[in-house]
RNA sequence: GGCGACGUAGCCAAGUGGCUAAGGCGGAGGACUGCAAAUCCUUUAUUCCCCGGUUCGAAUCCGGGCGUCGCCUCCA
């Protein structure tokens, strides 16, 4: 069973989706005037994984995010530029893609843009005028929010609480400040589509409601974006829809705790945002993927290279365990592959591993805890390894692939690693520039030759000069019974 | 001002009423090695911001305090 944390009800619930075995889920995706940074990167990564989760569980998911293609800073950024706005915005959906590509986020099943449902959104404002739920002035088009009783349910305030705080801006036009834009009149330079009320283009929320109802209809199960969202953005956008539809929205509502850099709100605003691909140039992606779910997803998570680099050795120590395990299994050959005590022992703690792993998965996507259980695994194959001396009796091949399996399905699940699809075997280092440089990789294996003469003969001077040497140029040297290993 | 979240080891981070307070990084010790490196193993919080209270029993519940952060305006 799968428990979620619900923004709207603030409490844990058992997930059950509208239909059995199928859960629908509309993300809400970035505004395309840049490239991402990494709090866009969170809740791409985060509710990926939750897809994932749900895939590994055996659900058919619809997953859909979109892009916001139109947009007042899009638009700024377009005349900065001397770009036209959708075109600038469609560049950066393109670059997009390559951030998140790299941090293994699948396609969804639709990335609907605003600028291809102009229609649907238009439809959508007629109806919330002819139901009394908006009105038009002079080419601007509003929600009322005081015809919506529901107004305030997520975010947990009411209407008068918030115009106490009354920072909002005074606008003459509208009939209550916390009214907000449904269809907002063209101005010069800015692209505008024609309407009912005149030329204009969308409110920013109105697009998500249109879109969801569109592609997954009214009473969706699971809606998710970034904490800041919840006001106003979803509170405007169950306003909108339940207006229309006159039924619930979305069935579960979860949100993402925010990046932080020394503790404070990592956004553009402040200035303190590290976009995806600067981080990518020192971190590879299976990095910052896996250091993005070391935290539970509703917790701020503070970002430094220093952390990043935690996670990174951390992660060396889950891929050494599975390089082993693929080395024991290439060279288990012909094994008597008797049951004895150990491998009871290894078969029961898979079982278990995989039962905490599910159990963590199941609490609310707690995916700290799940890596917790996948380091477990990792000890474990390490433990059970260390049992077989080379040459001695081997370990058991079943158990052994068992166990690869196992860890190819925690991997799958966290999406961490790339996964060989032909084999379902986890890609350690899909990044490793294989092949290229040929000379330079026969210099090296030159060079390590002579050494390995020089270390026959115990001239451990000169083995050791050229260890050094090699290592100030960037090349490792590790002397194992297998022989001598090396890496740029 | 209104509303909300959080405070667990040197650092990161699970756990939210009861077995010995997960896991990772770092540190320490050991195995291996010519020495290293890498790797593996072991170890690393008598205690969960502070003070009261409830309870047979609290990191976990309640009250108060201190501190950090967020939302209320575009933001993932």
């Amino acid at each position: 069973m799968i428990e979620v944390y619900n923004t709207l009800t603030r409490q844990k619930e058992k997930l059950e989706p509208g239909q059995p075995g199928r859960v629908s889920m509309y993300v809400c995706g970035p505004t395309t005037y840049n490239y991402i940074h990494l709090g866009n990167a969170r809740p791409l990564v985060v509710f990926d994984t939750v897809r994932r989760y749900l895939l590994y569980k055996g659900y058919k998911v619809t997953y859909i995010q979109n892009f916001t293609d139109v947009d007042d800073k899009i638009i700024k950024r377009a005349g900065e530029e001397g770009e036209e706005p959708l075109d600038l915005a469609q560049r950066y959906i393109n670059e997009y893609f390559t951030d998140a590509d790299a941090l293994h986020v699948m396609r969804a099943d639709k990335h609907p843009k605003v600028s291809e449902h102009i229609t649907e959104i238009i439809e959508l404002i007629q109806k919330l005028i002819a139901d009394g739920y908006a009105y038009n002035v002079d080419g601007d088009v509003f929600f009322e929010v005081r015809k919506f009783p529901g107004y305030g349910k997520l975010s947990g305030r009411s209407l008068d609480e918030m115009q106490a705080g009354a920072r909002v801006e005074v606008n003459e036009i509208k009939r209550d400040p916390m009214d907000f834009a449904l269809w907002k009149k063209a101005k010069p330079g800015e692209p505008s589509w024609p309407s009912p009320w005149g030329d204009g283009r969308p409110g920013w929320h109105i697009e998500c409601s249109a879109m969801a109802l569109k592609y997954l209809g009214s009473g969706f199960d699971i809606h998710g974006g970034g904490y800041d969202l919840i006001f106003p953005h979803h509170e405007n956008e169950i306003a909108q829809s339940e207006a229309a539809a006159k039924k619930p929205f979305a069935r579960y509502w979860m949100h993402n705790g925010f990046i932080t850099v020394n503790k404070e709100k990592m956004s553009k605003s402040l200035g303190n945002f590290f976009l995806v691909r600067e981080i990518l140039d020192k971190f590879p992606g299976e990095v910052v993927r896996f250091y993005l779910l070391s935290t539970h997803y509703r917790s701020p998570l503070d970002f430094d290279d220093e952390k990043l680099a935690a996670s990174q050795r951390g992660l060396e120590r889950l891929k050494n365990s599975y390089a082993r395990l693929s080395e024991a299994l290439a060279g288990t050959g012909a094994d008597d592959g008797a049951a004895g005590e150990e491998e009871r022992q290894f078969a029961l703690k898979l079982d278990q591993l995989k039962e905490s792993f599910e159990a963590a998965m199941d609490d609310d996507f707690n995916t700290a805890l799940a890596i917790a259980v996948w380091f477990d695994l990792a000890k474990e194959i390490n433990v059970y390894l260390n049992k077989f001396s080379p040459g001695g009796p081997g370990a058991s091949p079943e158990l052994l692939k068992q166990a690869e399996k196992l860890f190819a399905v925690f991997n799958r699940v966290l999406g961490v690693f790339k996964e060989d699809p032909s084999t379902g075997r986890v890609v350690l280092n899909e990044n490793e520039d294989s092949g290229n440089n040929d000379l330079v990789d026969k210099l090296i294996e030159l060079i390590v030759d002579i050494r390995q003469q020089a270390r026959k003969k115990k001239d451990w001077d000169t083995a050791d000069a050229i260890r050094d040497g090699l290592k100030e140029l960037g090349i490792t040297l590790q002397d194992t019974p297998q022989g001598v290993k090396w890496k740029k």
